[in-house]
DNA sequence: TAGAAATCCGACGTATTAGTCGGTTTCTGA
DNA sequence: TCAGAAACCGACTAATACGTCGGATTTCTA
């Protein structure tokens, strides 16, 4: 069952949901339609446990827990999306962003599916709001800017990074885009280098 | 044959390209399969024809056209963004960023059909690039960007609001998403107010 | 070890797909 | 007007899709 789930999901990654078939998945496994059935009612049901397993734990490792860490929060975010993106570089052949790949592909057409997918893209939201408020609390970031903004800001750069690393220069692409990003986390972090909350701690 | 092309645009924006079938696309016309093969060799020659035809033209009027001007390359691609995004936001079932979505979908199943959209990505980079150079030859943009840098990530924001702009809160996210651009373009534009080059104009 | 429960098999049904092809309608220009 | 070209029709094929079901096999348990 956690191999049927693994073969999904990277079937599903690689072809897409609707362009991957039941039958694919089982001849990779060597397994039969029998199989299949008894431990899933449903194609659909099959991959909403497959997001509630995989692609949520995938997300939290790679994108939630590595910002939640009380160091200068700018650091832990850069540091966050260059092991990301690294991580995407290695990919000897590389399909996007999970997230944005299956949000495209059941948006407008799937509500069920789509309100996991909009969850997991919540949770990252929330997350990096409050790890920006940490930042203006701890001196790292300037008090003014608005923490909603940049987390949105930071998850359509991210997005959007990942399909741009498709097939071209993804290596090249990769450190152009942390340049610039850094460039952008030096326009909102703190002025002065005093840390006046940072003593609590 | 027009009507054809727009029809399938808009069911494969829809539905993707796998999950549109040539039957459904000709319901909506009330045409039969006859008509439709006797204009098109097959569903990929029909697609190829759509980029080259609509997508190409969509992007052009939308991305590239409004940069190609000479004013104030920031406001320029400011004023293009903040166009752009409007029209998603008044699109009443919106489907995210139309290169976006097919990219992600023919990524490493069609060589073909990717060598057509990463066409048009580059050619959407490289005037970006020049009118970033542009930018730093009038005067508006600080001499030591990377505009290779700049471009990759303003498309990537680009390409991932769109995706978020998909289903939640998109007005809102849509002006969140233009007050960071605005910051981060800030953090490029010229220091000094002298725009020496700008006289040649 | 025997019986029950869990797991798996694979042929089958029904629906949908891309594409074919012989024939019909509609247009056009001399 | 009429012949040929352009455009269109729709039944057909072969492949593939999801899901069902009766029965076989393996694994657990007492």
């Amino acid at each position: 069952m956690q191999r049927m789930q693994t073969t999904g999901l990277n079937l599903f990654y690689k072809n897409g949901y609707y362009n991957t078939s039941i039958d694919d998945i089982l001849k990779e496994l060597s397994l039969s339609k029998g199989a299949f059935y008894y431990h899933f009612d449903s194609k659909e049901d099959f991959f909403v446990q497959i997001i509630e397993q995989l692609v949520v734990r995938k997300v939290y490792s790679m994108l939630i827990e590595p910002i939640e860490g009380h160091e200068n929060t700018l650091e832990l975010i850069t540091n966050c999306f260059e092991d990301a993106l690294e991580t995407a570089v290695h990919n000897e052949m590389d399909y996007g962003f999970l997230l944005n790949n299956f949000i495209n592909e059941f948006n407008g057409r799937n509500p069920e599916i789509m309100k996991h997918l909009n969850e997991i893209l919540r949770i990252w939201e929330v997350t990096l709001v409050s790890a920006i408020q940490r930042g203006k609390f701890n001196g790292h970031i300037d008090r003014h800017v608005d923490a909603e903004g940049v987390a949105v800001y930071l998850m359509s750069s991210f997005i959007g990074i990942r399909t741009l690393m498709v097939e071209t220069a993804p290596s090249a692409r990769k450190y152009r885009f942390m340049s610039q990003l850094r460039q952008y986390f030096k326009s909102i972090e703190s002025k002065s280098e005093n840390q006046p909350n940072n003593t609590i701690y």
